[in-house]
DNA sequence: GCCAATCCCCACTAAATAGATAGAGATTAT
DNA sequence: ATAATCTCTATCTATTTAGTGGGGATTGGC
């Protein structure tokens, strides 16, 4: 299961990806359309722009945006950003590399080489999809142009 | 990352299936060859036995043997096992269904679109390899027959 | 019958993580 | 000025993880 935390991080990227260029989301408004806690929520959309996901403006008519296009931010970077590793073993983790202290040969560990397999198969999936995808709706994520949004 | 329950729980299994039918490993030699806590180990073993994995014998020759073919027990079941439900959201979850309280429409939830996508590619390996494909050391997972272990 | 080895059961603890809550400071439009 | 917003830091509580420890029950060998 994943946190509270990158749910709530997922729910507000979504959010602010889905409003229109140049238009900035509040953390209150996000928080009250969202029910999340609006100081967590703070803390999560701080972590987000210190990653350089998002941008933002202070004072009256501030908020958040995205600092990059949302088809460039696949749902494994934001996952990695508040859940770490990805990986189920620390020796599958590309990004964080740390060997089983118990292991004696990775080459012949039969637990390494199953969750490898388990592995790959979703790592290709979080890091392919993006929050582009997600709101383009579309199940193959194939190229959807400039459209951001395509009717039911 | 999985945890370190979990973990041992397969070197044990992999271990106590490796032995030939019908003779029986202690926990003590299993933690001794694979450096877990022992006290420990034990409680993962009792958990499996339990759970109708694992059967046991006490006294002096005693010991613990698999109660059903290693080829019959499968990663995702292990893991569910210690870990809880494998899903990343509740709402994706067979087994262990519960609805996202802050969710207002799960069919048009773009969150768990994509993580059932991610999901579903990891649930797919991982309930269908077993501790016996493990031990084969066969990578694509094909039948066996009655052969544990194939000479490198 | 006794002993030692083993599994079985339950209680407890220490450290880390999750999930916030709180308060004050910095910036900006009006 | 002031009110609304983001920014930063500290703190708190509950849960989970990863064990440790002390016995009790069962069994084989003598």
């Amino acid at each position: 299961m994943i946190s509270n935390k990158a749910k709530y991080a997922f729910r507000a990227l979504l959010a602010i990806a889905a409003e229109p260029e140049g238009s900035a989301l509040t953390s209150a408004e996000i928080a009250r359309r969202h029910a999340i806690p609006h100081k967590f929520l703070e803390q999560i959309l701080l972590d987000l722009k210190k990653a350089g996901v998002l941008d933002s403006r202070r004072g009256k008519t501030g908020g958040y945006v995205m600092l990059r296009p949302a088809d460039t931010v696949s749902f494994g970077e934001i996952l990695r950003l508040f859940e770490g590793p990805l990986a189920p073993l620390p020796c599958l983790s590309r990004n964080a590399y740390r060997r089983c202290e118990d292991c004696e040969s990775e080459a012949n560990c039969e637990i390494r080489r199953e969750f490898a397999r388990a592995y790959d198969a979703s790592r290709l999936v979080l890091d392919t999809r993006t929050l582009g995808d997600a709101l383009a709706n579309n199940p193959y994520g194939g190229d959807m142009g400039h459209e951001v949004r395509k009717a039911g």
